[in-house]
DNA sequence: AGATCGATTGCAAACGATTGCAACAGCAAA
DNA sequence: TTTGCTGTTGCAATCGTTTGCAATCGATCT
């Protein structure tokens, strides 16, 4: 008797959830405590403190939902996963993982919340309008342009705040940021050739945009120092990896004496396969991977390889996108690729 | 003329954004639209099939905050990674980020999106509550106890909806998936001691739970088996890893010849600095590791190590966290590990 | 004393979708 | 014709926070 004026409810008696409870608790108006709490605008120093203090007391969380619906802004950013030229691929490529790592950490430090999607495209036609009209997000990444080079094109026409990791084509509508691809391609096969190799191949699938201009790089060295190149497709997911380069090495052997993988993950299993064969490396055959993963440093021998500089390749995305949700129509990034000559080319 | 019953507004005339817009062009109330759209209540089949129509033909997505607010749920679960016995770590240690992308893959084909947020417990009081209390996400999986314990297990008690992966311990209160650490140094211990190693060293912090688990599990085989083991404290981060391993190396080598590595990545540091040294592998020293990362099978020698379950644990964390917010409290899921023996021991 | 001004605060209308309840039309049974 | 039922639809309150506008109060200025 005497502690609550309220007529006993069955429901806690005293939770502070909405920011109307708080108000009526520090005999305020709700409008009061709204400012009080979000800090900028003009309340008397002792009321804020006081509401501050209950909220305080009460583990007082606005909530975001309603915020967000009257703000008409979310503070999050989605990212986008598409896994188009390999649906089995799971978003487990170590490169991508390492980006979304470095873009979180980009990100949070912006205040910004981080969404994930992982989308295949064959699957769900307009995943990319889906995801931005979701109205869940104030921007996009997308990470890789997989083979979506065209959706993307569409929707970047109509919608500002996008920024997508992938290569960069002549005449591009749609803002990216990304590793000069061919540049590292001609890095790779100038590196091949100059380690003795006469006769290239490429291994990797050359349908995704990346690693077609890695290959179209690679091919214009050769070609000009008259060197053959061949592609070898092959598919990124594990499982199939493996069969696959001991396949394609079982046909080039004898023939090609350098190997341009298109990811340091390839590089590493090609690797294994020449050891298992006692095929020296590089004496009888030269590689050089793409990437430069952490464990690229730790193979036997350690690996030659183009490095992609991922955490700039984090901050500029995040930088470019910022920029953009401020209405600034920007302009691409391209990185200059870096060869890390180690012992395998 | 006529063709607008509308006074001409500034803004574009017929783009349909809300709710109201459409319902407006269809010539029914909003509610009509809402059930229309959401499927599940009672519409004529006419009705239906012309809002579904006039929705498509304008692109229309209703405002999912505006959704979310008034259902009172998101249909969003938070991931959060604390990164705390090692700040540097960033998110970007192969084994969580692989677990993350499984993740991704597990909630999307449930039906829920993804929220990463990256945390730094050292600078953050009370992140787990932060998170939780915002009010974005429906429930919470947390990558990896760290040193917080404790923090985790206060939360536990008053919110239902969190799954952690991690270790296991007698009688906690939250719940959690993770492998049976113990038994895993269990696993690893013996194996050493049975291809000759009279002396046995654990790589890395012992302060994290899952690798004090593991630490304790190989002691007591070792204890058990009458042979010496010590710990030597690692650090994650790749820059730091690479030299403490070759300080520890220095140290042990002539005394310890088998080395249990908290991580496949530290096993993997720890065969190059080997290699380098000419020792050889499993001649003179004798390793495992744990988690059997894809790397794990093409290092030279190919790596004996503890393999994690990693689809399981995804899968096993997402259905217990589906369970619980259906409001049902379930145990625990403990997975066993398996030893994969390859070359290195 | 009356007017004016600045600093606070309250009021109430948004934000856009959902949903219980009531209304309504059409039709069959009494 | 009245009553009852079924299948659709409209009405209006609600989710919790933000914010433009107006009201209030005390104090200073004329």
């Amino acid at each position: 008797m005497g502690k609550s004026d309220l007529p006993s409810a069955t429901d806690a008696p005293d939770r502070v959830r909405t920011i109307t409870d708080l108000a009526r608790i520090a005999g305020v108006s709700p409008g009061t405590v709204s400012r009080a709490l979000s800090g900028n605008s003009l309340v008397n120093a002792r009321t804020r403190e006081k509401i501050e203090a209950i909220a305080r007391e009460h583990g007082f969380r606005p909530n975001q939902m309603a915020s967000k619906l009257r703000r008409q802004k979310t503070g999050v950013i989605g990212v986008a996963i598409p896994l188009g030229h390999d649906v089995r691929q799971q978003i487990s490529d170590t490169f991508f993982m390492t980006l979304l790592g470095y873009l979180a950490d980009e990100l949070t430090e912006k205040g910004y919340d981080l969404m994930l999607r992982r989308v295949i495209p064959a699957q769900d036609e307009d995943w990319l309008d889906r995801f931005i009209g979701s109205g869940m997000i104030d921007g996009v990444i997308v990470i890789g342009q997989s083979d979506q080079f065209e959706r993307i094109e569409n929707v970047a026409d109509g919608y500002l705040p996008m920024v997508v990791w992938g290569n960069h084509q002549e005449g591009q509508r749609h803002c990216v940021v990304g590793t000069d691809n061919r540049l590292g391609g001609k890095l790779a096969a100038e590196r091949l050739i100059a380690a003795g190799a006469g006769s290239l191949a490429f291994l990797g699938d050359t349908q995704p945009v990346e690693f077609a201009a890695r290959f179209a790089g690679a091919r214009e060295v050769a070609e000009r120092m008259g060197v053959p190149i061949q592609a070898l497709p092959t598919h990124l997911s594990v499982d199939r990896m493996t069969l696959e380069v001991a396949e394609h090495l079982e046909a080039i052997l004898g023939e090609c004496d350098g190997i341009f993988a298109a990811t340091d993950t390839m590089a590493v299993a090609c690797l294994k396969e020449l050891r298992e064969r006692s095929i020296p490396v590089p004496a009888s055959m030269r590689i050089v991977g793409f990437d430069d993963l952490p464990i690229s440093s730790h193979t036997v021998p350690p690996l030659t390889t183009v490095r992609q500089d991922i955490a700039a390749g984090a901050k500029g995305i995040v930088d470019l996108l910022l920029r953009r949700l401020e209405g600034d129509d920007t302009e691409s990034l391209v990185l200059p690729p870096h060869l890390i000559a180690r012992a395998t080319a």
